[in-house]
DNA sequence: AAGAAACAATATATATATAAACAATATAAA
DNA sequence: TTTATATTGTTTATATATATATTGTTTCTT
Protein backbone atom coordinates (compact mmCIF):
# COMPACT_ATOMS: atom_id res chain seq x y z
CA UNK A 1 0.00 0.00 0.00
CA UNK A 2 1.31 3.46 -0.98
CA UNK A 3 2.68 5.66 1.58
CA UNK A 4 -0.16 8.62 -0.20
CA UNK A 5 -2.80 5.91 1.05
CA UNK A 6 -1.08 4.39 4.37
CA UNK A 7 -1.03 8.62 5.13
CA UNK A 8 -4.26 9.54 4.26
CA UNK A 9 -2.69 12.43 1.84
CA UNK A 10 -4.79 14.10 -0.44
CA UNK A 11 -2.52 15.22 -3.09
CA UNK A 12 0.48 12.73 -4.20
CA UNK A 13 4.34 13.19 -4.21
CA UNK A 14 5.53 15.52 -6.35
CA UNK A 15 9.29 14.36 -6.19
CA UNK A 16 10.39 10.57 -6.13
CA UNK A 17 13.44 10.90 -4.48
CA UNK A 18 11.13 12.48 -1.10
CA UNK A 19 8.63 9.80 -1.56
CA UNK A 20 11.48 7.10 -1.28
CA UNK A 21 13.53 9.02 1.40
CA UNK A 22 9.71 9.02 3.31
CA UNK A 23 9.40 5.20 2.97
CA UNK A 24 12.55 4.57 4.29
CA UNK A 25 11.69 6.93 7.15
CA UNK A 26 8.19 5.85 7.24
CA UNK A 27 9.15 1.93 7.39
CA UNK A 28 11.66 1.96 10.08
CA UNK A 29 9.47 3.59 12.12
CA UNK A 30 6.20 0.89 11.49
CA UNK A 31 9.25 -1.68 12.15
CA UNK A 32 10.01 0.00 15.44
CA UNK A 33 7.31 -0.08 16.77
CA UNK A 34 6.16 -3.44 15.47
CA UNK A 35 9.32 -4.47 17.61
CA UNK A 36 7.84 -2.19 20.40
CA UNK A 37 4.87 -4.23 20.54
CA UNK A 38 6.33 -7.51 20.66
CA UNK A 39 9.26 -6.86 23.11
CA UNK A 40 6.93 -5.10 25.63
CA UNK A 41 5.31 -8.03 27.62
CA UNK A 42 8.57 -8.97 27.57
CA UNK A 43 9.58 -5.70 29.78
CA UNK A 44 12.01 -4.60 27.02
CA UNK A 45 11.97 -1.62 24.66
CA UNK A 46 13.39 -2.31 21.09
CA UNK A 47 16.48 -0.54 22.25
CA UNK A 48 17.21 -2.49 25.23
CA UNK A 49 17.11 -5.54 23.23
CA UNK A 50 18.94 -4.24 20.38
CA UNK A 51 21.79 -4.11 23.14
CA UNK A 52 21.31 -7.26 24.61
CA UNK A 53 21.65 -8.85 21.17
CA UNK A 54 25.06 -7.08 20.52
CA UNK A 55 26.20 -7.70 24.23
CA UNK A 56 25.79 -11.34 23.59
CA UNK A 57 27.20 -11.77 19.36
CA UNK A 58 29.32 -9.05 19.85
CA UNK A 59 31.32 -9.67 22.95
CA UNK A 60 34.14 -11.95 22.96
CA UNK A 61 33.84 -14.66 25.33
CA UNK A 62 31.14 -13.21 27.24
CA UNK A 63 33.38 -10.16 28.21
CA UNK A 64 31.31 -7.53 28.04
CA UNK A 65 31.29 -4.31 25.82
CA UNK A 66 32.50 -0.71 27.00
CA UNK A 67 29.70 1.83 27.22
CA UNK A 68 31.42 4.05 24.19
CA UNK A 69 31.84 0.59 21.81
CA UNK A 70 28.12 -0.29 22.80
CA UNK A 71 26.80 3.83 21.49
CA UNK A 72 29.04 3.44 18.62
CA UNK A 73 27.46 -0.03 17.85
CA UNK A 74 24.19 1.38 18.80
CA UNK A 75 23.73 4.90 16.71
CA UNK A 76 22.96 5.54 20.24
CA UNK A 77 24.65 9.12 21.77
CA UNK A 78 27.14 8.34 24.70
CA UNK A 79 24.99 10.79 26.95
CA UNK A 80 21.71 8.24 26.43
CA UNK A 81 23.67 5.31 27.23
CA UNK A 82 24.48 5.94 30.88
CA UNK A 83 20.55 6.39 31.49
CA UNK A 84 19.72 3.45 29.12
CA UNK A 85 22.17 0.97 30.91
CA UNK A 86 21.07 2.31 34.50
CA UNK A 87 17.64 1.43 33.44
CA UNK A 88 18.44 -2.01 32.33
CA UNK A 89 20.73 -2.59 35.44
CA UNK A 90 17.81 -1.42 38.09
CA UNK A 91 15.88 -4.30 35.60
CA UNK A 92 18.25 -6.90 36.20
CA UNK A 93 19.02 -7.24 32.78
CA UNK A 94 22.88 -6.13 32.61
CA UNK A 95 25.74 -5.60 35.27
CA UNK A 96 28.31 -2.62 35.09
CA UNK A 97 31.79 -2.94 36.47
CA UNK A 98 34.48 -0.63 36.58
CA UNK A 99 37.05 -1.90 33.42
CA UNK A 100 40.65 -2.87 34.79
CA UNK A 101 42.67 -1.23 31.82
CA UNK A 102 41.17 1.89 31.75
CA UNK A 103 40.09 3.89 34.98
CA UNK A 104 37.82 5.79 32.49
CA UNK A 105 36.41 2.84 31.23
CA UNK A 106 32.65 0.51 32.07
CA UNK A 107 32.56 -3.13 31.20
CA UNK A 108 29.00 -3.74 30.28
CA UNK A 109 28.01 -7.71 30.85
CA UNK A 110 24.61 -9.25 30.59
CA UNK A 111 23.01 -11.11 33.57
CA UNK A 112 22.12 -14.42 34.40
CA UNK A 113 18.07 -13.03 34.28
CA UNK A 114 19.66 -11.06 31.13
CA UNK A 115 20.81 -14.07 29.30
CA UNK A 116 17.73 -15.89 30.75
CA UNK A 117 15.69 -13.82 29.06
CA UNK A 118 17.20 -13.37 25.68
CA UNK A 119 17.23 -17.27 24.91
CA UNK A 120 13.57 -16.89 25.47
CA UNK A 121 12.56 -14.07 23.19
CA UNK A 122 15.39 -14.97 20.83
CA UNK A 123 13.85 -17.36 18.82
CA UNK A 124 10.60 -15.46 18.24
CA UNK A 125 11.82 -12.41 17.31
CA UNK A 126 13.96 -14.23 14.71
CA UNK A 127 11.08 -15.90 13.63
CA UNK A 128 8.92 -12.76 12.99
CA UNK A 129 11.88 -11.11 11.36
CA UNK A 130 11.87 -13.47 8.94
CA UNK A 131 8.30 -13.32 8.84
CA UNK A 132 8.11 -10.09 7.83
CA UNK A 133 11.02 -9.77 5.92
CA UNK A 134 9.93 -12.78 3.82
CA UNK A 135 8.16 -9.89 1.44
CA UNK A 136 11.11 -10.19 0.42
CA UNK A 137 12.89 -12.54 -1.67
CA UNK A 138 16.88 -13.41 -0.32
CA UNK A 139 17.58 -11.85 -3.81
CA UNK A 140 15.73 -8.80 -3.21
CA UNK A 141 16.72 -8.38 0.57
CA UNK A 142 20.44 -8.03 -0.92
CA UNK A 143 19.33 -5.21 -3.56
CA UNK A 144 17.71 -3.38 -0.41
CA UNK A 145 20.83 -3.65 1.30
CA UNK A 146 22.97 -2.42 -1.50
CA UNK A 147 20.83 0.29 -2.35
CA UNK A 148 20.31 1.64 1.32
CA UNK A 149 24.40 1.52 1.51
CA UNK A 150 24.57 3.53 -1.14
CA UNK A 151 22.18 6.31 0.26
CA UNK A 152 23.79 6.45 3.48
CA UNK A 153 27.22 6.91 1.71
CA UNK A 154 25.49 10.01 -0.16
CA UNK A 155 24.22 11.10 3.31
CA UNK A 156 27.90 11.94 4.78
CA UNK A 157 31.47 10.72 5.18
CA UNK A 158 31.89 8.87 7.97
CA UNK A 159 29.52 8.65 11.20
CA UNK A 160 31.15 11.27 13.56
CA UNK A 161 30.67 9.67 16.38
CA UNK A 162 33.23 7.78 16.08
CA UNK A 163 36.51 7.46 17.82
CA UNK A 164 39.68 7.16 16.00
CA UNK A 165 40.38 3.73 17.85
CA UNK A 166 36.98 2.57 16.35
CA UNK A 167 37.90 3.78 13.09
CA UNK A 168 41.26 1.79 12.86
CA UNK A 169 39.55 -1.01 14.66
CA UNK A 170 37.17 -1.72 11.63
CA UNK A 171 39.80 -0.63 8.99
CA UNK A 172 42.16 -3.19 11.02
CA UNK B 1 29.76 0.88 2.96
CA UNK B 2 28.37 -2.35 4.97
CA UNK B 3 26.53 -2.01 8.44
CA UNK B 4 28.99 -4.45 9.79
CA UNK B 5 31.32 -1.61 9.05
CA UNK B 6 29.83 1.13 10.17
CA UNK B 7 28.59 0.03 13.53
CA UNK B 8 32.26 -1.09 14.26
CA UNK B 9 30.90 -4.89 14.95
CA UNK B 10 33.27 -7.82 15.41
CA UNK B 11 31.00 -10.70 13.88
CA UNK B 12 28.74 -10.65 10.47
CA UNK B 13 25.08 -11.03 11.09
CA UNK B 14 23.87 -14.54 10.54
CA UNK B 15 20.45 -13.90 9.15
CA UNK B 16 20.51 -11.54 6.20
CA UNK B 17 16.77 -10.77 6.93
CA UNK B 18 17.53 -9.10 9.99
CA UNK B 19 20.59 -7.79 8.42
CA UNK B 20 17.95 -5.89 6.14
CA UNK B 21 15.85 -4.68 8.42
CA UNK B 22 18.46 -3.07 10.81
CA UNK B 23 19.83 -1.64 7.32
CA UNK B 24 16.29 0.36 6.95
CA UNK B 25 16.45 1.48 10.24
CA UNK B 26 19.88 2.84 10.55
CA UNK B 27 19.50 4.28 6.92
CA UNK B 28 16.34 6.42 8.05
CA UNK B 29 18.17 6.90 11.21
CA UNK B 30 21.01 8.31 9.47
CA UNK B 31 18.44 10.35 6.81
CA UNK B 32 16.66 11.66 10.49
CA UNK B 33 20.07 12.99 11.59
CA UNK B 34 21.23 14.45 8.73
CA UNK B 35 17.63 16.52 8.20
CA UNK B 36 18.04 17.14 12.10
CA UNK B 37 21.51 19.22 10.97
CA UNK B 38 19.68 20.48 7.82
CA UNK B 39 17.37 22.44 9.35
CA UNK B 40 19.07 23.34 13.04
CA UNK B 41 20.24 26.50 11.95
CA UNK B 42 16.79 27.58 10.89
CA UNK B 43 15.41 26.79 13.91
CA UNK B 44 13.44 23.68 12.91
CA UNK B 45 13.54 19.93 14.01
CA UNK B 46 12.82 17.57 11.35
CA UNK B 47 8.82 16.85 12.70
CA UNK B 48 8.23 20.60 12.87
CA UNK B 49 8.99 20.87 9.02
CA UNK B 50 7.79 17.98 7.93
CA UNK B 51 4.42 19.40 9.66
CA UNK B 52 4.91 22.93 7.88
CA UNK B 53 5.26 20.82 4.64
CA UNK B 54 1.66 19.26 5.77
CA UNK B 55 0.33 22.36 6.19
CA UNK B 56 1.45 23.89 2.48
CA UNK B 57 0.51 20.53 0.47
CA UNK B 58 -2.09 19.16 2.21
CA UNK B 59 -4.92 21.49 2.73
CA UNK B 60 -6.92 22.62 0.43
CA UNK B 61 -6.69 26.39 -0.22
CA UNK B 62 -4.64 27.33 3.49
CA UNK B 63 -7.50 26.56 5.39
CA UNK B 64 -5.66 24.41 7.68
CA UNK B 65 -5.61 20.90 9.09
CA UNK B 66 -6.40 19.58 12.18
CA UNK B 67 -4.50 18.56 14.73
CA UNK B 68 -5.99 14.84 14.13
CA UNK B 69 -5.49 15.29 10.57
CA UNK B 70 -1.91 16.28 11.33
CA UNK B 71 -0.80 13.12 13.32
CA UNK B 72 -2.46 10.75 11.23
CA UNK B 73 -0.55 11.96 8.37
CA UNK B 74 2.80 12.28 10.64
CA UNK B 75 2.73 8.50 12.44
CA UNK B 76 2.82 11.39 15.32
CA UNK B 77 0.86 9.79 18.52
CA UNK B 78 -2.01 12.39 18.93
CA UNK B 79 -0.62 13.05 22.84
CA UNK B 80 2.44 14.16 21.16
CA UNK B 81 0.57 16.69 18.61
CA UNK B 82 -0.17 18.77 21.54
CA UNK B 83 3.16 19.73 22.72
CA UNK B 84 4.51 19.93 19.16
CA UNK B 85 2.10 22.75 18.16
CA UNK B 86 2.41 24.64 21.71
CA UNK B 87 5.61 24.29 20.55
CA UNK B 88 5.69 25.83 16.95
CA UNK B 89 2.95 28.40 18.05
CA UNK B 90 5.18 29.80 20.82
CA UNK B 91 7.79 30.20 17.69
CA UNK B 92 5.35 31.86 15.86
CA UNK B 93 5.24 29.15 12.61
CA UNK B 94 1.87 28.08 13.12
CA UNK B 95 -1.41 29.53 14.66
CA UNK B 96 -4.17 27.19 16.10
CA UNK B 97 -7.36 28.04 15.94
CA UNK B 98 -11.11 26.68 16.74
CA UNK B 99 -12.89 24.43 14.29
CA UNK B 100 -16.13 25.89 13.95
CA UNK B 101 -17.63 23.18 12.28
CA UNK B 102 -16.34 21.06 15.39
CA UNK B 103 -16.03 22.21 19.00
CA UNK B 104 -13.54 19.12 19.48
CA UNK B 105 -11.07 20.04 16.93
CA UNK B 106 -8.49 22.54 16.65
CA UNK B 107 -7.30 23.93 13.74
CA UNK B 108 -3.69 24.60 12.48
CA UNK B 109 -2.02 26.81 9.52
CA UNK B 110 0.81 28.40 8.96
CA UNK B 111 1.54 31.95 9.97
CA UNK B 112 3.13 34.37 7.78
CA UNK B 113 6.53 33.80 9.15
CA UNK B 114 6.13 30.20 8.82
CA UNK B 115 5.25 30.62 5.06
CA UNK B 116 8.38 32.70 4.64
CA UNK B 117 10.73 30.66 6.50
CA UNK B 118 9.45 27.59 4.60
CA UNK B 119 9.91 29.19 1.31
CA UNK B 120 13.43 29.81 2.10
CA UNK B 121 13.98 26.69 3.06
CA UNK B 122 12.09 24.36 1.27
CA UNK B 123 14.03 24.57 -2.05
CA UNK B 124 17.25 24.03 -0.38
CA UNK B 125 15.77 21.09 1.13
CA UNK B 126 14.38 19.85 -1.82
CA UNK B 127 17.95 20.10 -4.07
CA UNK B 128 19.65 18.19 -0.74
CA UNK B 129 17.14 15.68 -1.13
CA UNK B 130 17.88 14.88 -4.40
CA UNK B 131 21.67 14.87 -3.83
CA UNK B 132 21.32 12.18 -1.28
CA UNK B 133 18.65 10.36 -3.75
CA UNK B 134 20.52 10.30 -6.38
CA UNK B 135 22.66 7.84 -5.29
CA UNK B 136 19.34 5.68 -6.74
CA UNK B 137 18.32 5.85 -10.71
CA UNK B 138 15.02 6.43 -10.63
CA UNK B 139 13.63 3.26 -11.70
CA UNK B 140 15.74 1.87 -8.37
CA UNK B 141 14.01 4.56 -6.18
CA UNK B 142 10.84 3.02 -7.61
CA UNK B 143 12.05 -0.65 -6.57
CA UNK B 144 13.30 0.52 -3.22
CA UNK B 145 9.32 2.19 -2.50
CA UNK B 146 7.81 -1.16 -3.58
CA UNK B 147 10.25 -3.20 -1.22
CA UNK B 148 9.50 -0.97 1.24
CA UNK B 149 5.57 -1.28 0.84
CA UNK B 150 5.57 -4.88 0.55
CA UNK B 151 7.22 -4.98 4.04
CA UNK B 152 5.06 -3.23 5.51
CA UNK B 153 2.28 -4.82 4.38
CA UNK B 154 3.75 -7.90 5.72
CA UNK B 155 4.03 -5.57 9.47
CA UNK B 156 0.53 -5.24 10.74
CA UNK B 157 -2.79 -4.88 8.54
CA UNK B 158 -3.67 -1.48 8.96
CA UNK B 159 -2.30 1.21 11.28
CA UNK B 160 -4.45 1.86 13.99
CA UNK B 161 -3.62 5.10 14.91
CA UNK B 162 -6.52 6.33 12.18
CA UNK B 163 -9.66 6.83 13.29
CA UNK B 164 -12.58 5.37 10.44
CA UNK B 165 -13.20 8.73 9.21
CA UNK B 166 -9.91 8.77 8.14
CA UNK B 167 -10.14 5.28 6.90
CA UNK B 168 -12.88 5.80 4.72
CA UNK B 169 -11.79 9.50 3.64
CA UNK B 170 -8.86 7.74 1.62
CA UNK B 171 -11.29 4.91 0.22
CA UNK B 172 -13.55 7.57 -1.21
C1' DA C 1 -34.72 11.75 22.28
C1' DA C 2 -31.66 8.90 25.29
C1' DG C 3 -27.90 6.00 25.87
C1' DA C 4 -23.81 4.00 23.92
C1' DA C 5 -19.93 4.48 21.28
C1' DA C 6 -16.54 7.15 18.94
C1' DC C 7 -13.66 11.11 18.66
C1' DA C 8 -10.58 15.55 19.65
C1' DA C 9 -7.53 17.52 22.43
C1' DT C 10 -5.03 17.34 26.58
C1' DA C 11 -2.15 15.62 30.54
C1' DT C 12 1.03 12.37 32.65
C1' DA C 13 4.71 8.92 33.02
C1' DT C 14 8.46 6.69 30.86
C1' DA C 15 12.06 5.96 27.23
C1' DT C 16 14.79 7.43 23.84
C1' DA C 17 17.17 11.13 20.87
C1' DT C 18 19.83 15.50 20.19
C1' DA C 19 23.46 18.90 21.65
C1' DA C 20 26.41 20.85 25.01
C1' DA C 21 29.36 21.03 28.83
C1' DC C 22 31.97 18.76 32.48
C1' DA C 23 35.59 15.99 35.34
C1' DA C 24 38.66 12.29 35.35
C1' DT C 25 41.76 9.84 32.79
C1' DA C 26 44.61 8.42 28.93
C1' DT C 27 47.51 9.22 24.93
C1' DA C 28 50.10 11.76 21.57
C1' DA C 29 53.34 15.35 20.42
C1' DA C 30 56.89 18.51 21.21
C1' DT D 1 58.73 14.68 30.52
C1' DT D 2 55.63 18.33 30.22
C1' DT D 3 51.94 19.94 27.35
C1' DA D 4 48.15 19.49 24.26
C1' DT D 5 44.67 16.62 22.68
C1' DA D 6 41.41 12.90 22.88
C1' DT D 7 38.40 9.78 25.27
C1' DT D 8 34.97 7.92 28.86
C1' DG D 9 31.26 8.48 31.39
C1' DT D 10 28.04 11.75 33.33
C1' DT D 11 24.69 15.56 33.72
C1' DT D 12 21.47 18.94 31.86
C1' DA D 13 18.15 20.95 28.63
C1' DT D 14 15.10 20.24 24.88
C1' DA D 15 12.30 17.46 21.51
C1' DT D 16 10.12 13.63 20.17
C1' DA D 17 7.96 8.86 20.94
C1' DT D 18 5.13 5.38 23.51
C1' DA D 19 0.97 4.11 26.39
C1' DT D 20 -2.73 5.53 29.29
C1' DA D 21 -6.26 8.26 31.30
C1' DT D 22 -9.50 12.21 31.27
C1' DT D 23 -12.71 15.80 29.67
C1' DG D 24 -15.67 17.65 26.45
C1' DT D 25 -18.18 16.79 22.13
C1' DT D 26 -20.21 14.45 18.46
C1' DT D 27 -22.39 10.68 16.22
C1' DC D 28 -24.56 6.33 16.01
C1' DT D 29 -28.08 3.16 17.68
C1' DT D 30 -32.15 2.06 19.45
Amino acid sequence: MSLEFELCLRRPFTLLAHEALLNIYYSASCLKKKAGEFLRPFGLTDVQFNLMMLLKYQSEHDQGLSQARLSNMMLVNRANITSLIDRMEKADFVIRTPAPADRRSNIVKLTGRGKELLAEIEPRYTKEVKRIMAALKLSEQKTVIEMLERIRGNVSELNENKTQQDVSLVRA
